[in-house]
DNA sequence: CCGAGTTTTTGAACGCGTTCAAAAACATGT
DNA sequence: ACATGTTTTTGAACGCGTTCAAAAACTCGG
């Protein structure tokens, strides 16, 4: 993105420019949809399309949270009809699968563009958040209080892993992924249900904390760090 | 690698410009070591560096062997003095966060290298694995007979895991990994001590079903099998 | 209508990873 | 010594993502 164009007639070209982007690369695919073939179909200079868009992965990540978000309407409609905590886990993965799939072959530029933003601070991670959440408030019957409010946390970071695992799937019609997403599903919920037992609870809480360890929501307070431990190569 | 040299000129000019590479990643970084620049420190011209080498990832993939052996060889002996198993799973992780510091702005490309070959079938994955069947195996007291079989490959899988969270990790010398692995290390010696009830022990074999599910050993076998869930969209 | 200041648009270039046809060097049977 | 075939080495090129200085178009107070 980068910029917002000030006049009418710049944001009707910053908007075609991505719409012929989003086209090119349903039809041709990710490598041949190189900038000067986007911009060629636009009708406008190479250089040009680099004054709306600062990169390429810019304009991925864009496509990325288009999908999110029709994933999004496509779902959260059956998320509210009161199914298990297991079908509606589903229901988020398989919309998932359903539209990503024609882009299946974008998995590694998604990724980089996932891991490469901040983790929770953007729109996309939004969209995905506001998913799970669904899937947990919606379920009948509703998993134990316990775990309830960091189950959407626990089921995003999960399902992060899984697209992850999806990106480079190489299997015919990703159909490795298709299964992991369908097997974790009721393992999650049986999961959930067993999180009434105090043993099964802690561990819940460690795995959970030990995901926020790693993905701290606060990430560059290392301040004006009193020591710091700058080992400079040479 | 792609080629092995014939004559032995061949396989020293090869040697060397594997050695001036590695050179170069340490002292000039991922960016500035430029297969140009590689090849003009080696002495060759651009082109012969792809006669030996078939591509850039190539050489990133044999660095990354490199430093995992060199891993292996730093903490081998320390696994065999009946330690127990949490601090055999922090000795693996603090080496390997030793060795791969210096080459963190690679994490990326290691990255890519990992996810795009064969998860099972390589030089790479069999040393990492080795060193968690040390870890197992030399842990005083030994984990539990149930999971003692399949405890190595999900601390394999794990530190899969925890790798690509280090890759991108863009706190001050790689704090939050550190700090994940080190939380990471009781939390899996205490599910373990866990696993000898019965509850905990089937979600751990649900776990692990899991993550063979998605990573395969057998691939594309998708021939005639009996009875599988295939789920085919459209 | 003019000229100053912005915003939009362009062409040319840079360095990158990678490929390829062809030259050079080398080995070997006659 | 020579012709033959293989292995090693090269120079030139391609398309890519990205950058930049400068042209063109637009805006608006005088």
């Amino acid at each position: 993105m980068t910029i917002q164009p000030r006049t009418l007639k710049g944001q009707e070209t910053q908007a075609k420019l991505l719409h012929t982007a989003l086209d090119c690369f349903a039809a041709e695919g990710y490598k041949a949809s190189s900038m000067r073939v986007i911009a060629a179909r636009a009708g406008v200079s190479l250089s040009h399309a680099y004054y709306y868009f600062s990169s390429k992965e810019d304009i991925v990540a864009r496509l990325l949270l288009n999908l999110r978000t029709e994933q999004f309407d496509q779902c959260h409609a059956a998320l509210n009809e009161g199914n298990t905590l297991e079908s509606n886990i589903r229901s988020v993965f398989t919309s998932g699968l359903h539209v990503m799939q024609p882009y299946h072959e974008f998995g590694p530029a998604f990724l980089k563009v996932l891991l490469s933003q901040d983790l929770m601070d953007n729109e996309l991670s939004a969209v995905e958040f506001s998913l799970w959440e669904k899937a947990v408030s919606g379920a009948r019957p509703l998993p134990p209080l316990g775990i309830r409010r960091d189950l959407p946390k626990f089921l995003w970071l999960l399902s992060r892993q899984l697209f992850s695992a999806w990106a480079y799937d190489q299997s015919a019609n990703q159909r490795r992924s298709m299964l992991l997403m369908n097997n974790a599903a009721p393992v999650v919920a049986k999961f959930a249900v067993l999180c009434r037992l105090p043993v099964v609870r802690s561990l819940f809480e460690d795995v959970l904390s030990l995901m926020d360890s790693g993905n701290s929501i606060r990430d560059q307070e290392e301040g004006q760090a009193s020591d710091p431990k700058v080992f400079k190569a040479s």
